[in-house]
DNA sequence: CGACTGCTTGATGTTGCTCAACGTGCGTGG
DNA sequence: CCACGCACGTTGAGCAACATCAAGCAGTCG
């Protein structure tokens, strides 16, 4: 983890419509940024750690991390995957600035630190960032819920074709892609084991309902995919 | 479900210190309450479902709730109790209030039930109320966490001793308690099987760890069960 | 007193993990 | 250039954990 010297001026950002702070005036952009730190990130390389605190914000400008969560005995599971001008996550602000996940870079990763103390102000600082800050909040759980049920309720091969969908429908936004995650990261993803997950897509490829190479993946029948999502 | 006359006098109310909205002046609470909704719920009841929309924020006054996730084989997994004074839960609120989780009465309950639009402006009207807003949705976070590395990395053993612990800890604040839900609640809490926690009780009481004669449960060794929670 | 509900207990079956072996590319150093 | 170690991936066999099935038991309500 290096810091950078030059540091990206967000008023003439060319992401600055897909930013979460897309509607900020000039000034209000100087304030918020005005003490931000770019930092770099190898693959593999934690961001943080859940159960520490965080003075900053963290929002990712290139590469992919993961977000999980890890048990006692070192396994993680990992609930979402976050692309460029997401934040990682936002800490307990208003309490503790505790973290209850941690993250780290799938691949070579930048992303941007905003510190905490500045985002509070600038939440407090007008209603109408309000609401942005709750549908954050609202994602926040719903995704939640939609882990918690995949994994409790569902067999090694819904969970596995639900991850599959989720790559295609919410990452790669594409059925055919070379995936930036491991097989153990795909496994981590659909919480089970990496030999299972192996297994599983061995199948998967038998059935003609996916074709593996590698890293290389491609969606052949997805209305099947989406079946077995559903019913295991 | 049957609406209630005799509405609760919130300016009035013994509780109000405890409540959420405890802070307020004599016209916000006005405001605040001026159309709400007192409800009875039988035990039993559905008081919401996931999926749907809310119109109102459910706030409990006497009895007992549980908040659960529901897959599509119709099995529930239990995230948390909620007790007189909580939140059942806030809808996905400026954006289509949605509900992520289910809920229903464990015991004959009665809730109060807020208008979304009134607390919606509720909440933009000071930025005084943002951070028990947020602070609302990083306990949801918290839990949430906690509840998915249970279930995710421990054996039986550990959930139930983590779901006793639940119980002691957060729920009667007492070692020794009448629970007020049935096995087959405390099983969806540990997210396993009827039976297999019924094997579990049955082991721990044999171990001198509790003492279970029907609902009555008695912790005679709370450190060990916390060493069974931990690993396993 | 019978029907029913909630709970317990034992026997059996299934699922998915663990362990171990083996293959495969890839980078490193000789 | 090859040899080697190493990370990653696949496959099979055995096993532990947990669910399911089935039967029986205690309390309770009509």
């Amino acid at each position: 983890m290096q810091n950078y010297n030059r540091k990206q001026n967000c008023i003439q950002c060319s992401h600055r419509s897909q930013c979460f702070f897309n509607d900020l005036s000039d000034p209000e952009y100087e304030f918020l940024f005005s003490n931000k730190k770019e930092v770099d990130f190898k693959a593999g390389e934690t961001i943080y750690k859940q159960g520490t605190e965080s003075k900053y914000l963290v929002f990712l400008l290139s590469g992919m991390a993961k977000i999980y969560v890890e048990g006692d005995n070192g396994k993680t599971f990992i609930l979402e995957l976050i692309k460029p001008f997401q934040f990682l996550d936002i800490p307990a602000i208003f309490e503790d600035d505790m973290l209850y996940r941690s993250s780290s870079a799938v691949e070579d990763s930048r992303a941007c630190l905003i510190d905490i103390d500045v985002f509070k102000s600038f939440i407090l600082s007008s209603n109408k960032n309000i609401p942005k800050l709750v549908r954050h909040f609202n994602h926040a759980q719903s995704r939640y819920s939609l882990r918690v049920t995949n994994v409790i309720y569902k067999n090694m091969d819904a969970r596995i074709a639900d991850s599959i969908l989720y790559l295609v429908n919410e990452v790669y936004f594409s059925r055919a892609f070379d995936m930036n995650i491991s097989r153990s990261d795909l496994a981590d993803l659909a919480g089970m084991s990496r030999e299972s997950t192996s297994r599983i897509l061995g199948q998967f490829k038998a059935q003609q309902i996916l074709n593996v190479k590698g890293r290389r993946v491609e969606v052949l029948n997805k209305k099947q995919l989406e079946q077995i999502a559903r019913y295991g």
